[in-house]
DNA sequence: TTTATATTAGATATAAATATCCTTAATGAC
DNA sequence: GTCATTAAGGATATTTATATCTAATATAAA
């Protein structure tokens, strides 16, 4: 709804990076086995993370991922960006017809926008150390 | 992102019939034109409308389409739900995580809640009647 | 230097959404 | 009744997202 299954992927696989920012390497194997992840499936994700530099990789014995950055400067909107792709450019029309814009908009191209607008804050304003610590925080109450 | 494409046409092909009521039967042909919508496609689509009786339909010369209701008594959420389903019994936790829900919430499941809300406000608050009466003013806006 | 172990990369498979084709059935006009 | 016309329905094709497999490359440890 938000964004595609891959990008649910990813950001998994981030806040699990986030989570366990200790041990400072983690295998993509792990990663897919935590969350039932299809192991090759989140190996493709995972590079597409590198390329954009939210995670760095190192092959050979030992290796593994870590994140490039500290988690505090990773926010949901970037990962869903690197994975799905930025935003186009000139928004669809949510009933699609032709010459939507803020000066001749469609009934509910207004609504929308606002929607639009909280979905983008939403996603921007959560970054991965304060998901991270909500999600161990989380896990702990379950444990109980 | 709201809903899938053929949403999206089923939208456009309503909207269309509760602009022109007036002519009481149109073509799926005509609306498939005036849209730019594949044909083959809309048949289909139309007749998924048919059977949650949202439109009615007539074969034969001088056949097509109708609303089968007043217009301001269709929403956009009804078709949206006849065309893609109706949503999930118990709601996908938005990052994936087993056992999110309202008590034991996963970091953007509140935030998500508003906003899931919002849209169904959205969709649900937006009747046919409203909607054609607005793209009726938007095109003679454009036409000028 | 050899070996085991990770990621990388390219090719292929499957599933779901979207799109197309063709035949049948219904119905009004003649 | 015949014919033209319009939607219905079943089969198939294409595209996109998701998933899998295999071989290559890099790296640390033995």
């Amino acid at each position: 709804m938000l964004y595609s299954k891959s990008s649910e992927y990813a950001i998994q696989a981030m806040i699990y990076l986030a989570e366990n920012q200790s041990m400072n390497r983690i295998m993509v194997n792990k990663i897919a086995a935590e969350y039932d992840i299809p192991v090759y499936f989140l190996a493709k994700i995972v590079q597409t993370l590198s390329k954009h530099h939210l995670i760095r990789s190192f092959r050979g014995r030992n290796g593994g991922i870590q994140l490039n950055k500290p988690a505090k400067d990773i926010r949901i909107i970037d990962i869903v960006y690197a994975i799905d792709g930025p935003p186009p450019e000139v928004e669809m029309c949510v009933i699609g017809l032709d010459e939507c814009s803020d000066s001749v908009a469609c009934p509910l191209h207004n609504n929308w926008k606002i929607i639009k607008e909280n979905i983008r804050v939403l996603l921007g304003h959560e970054n991965l150390a304060i998901l991270a610590e909500e999600v161990i925080k989380k896990k702990e109450l379950l444990a109980q």
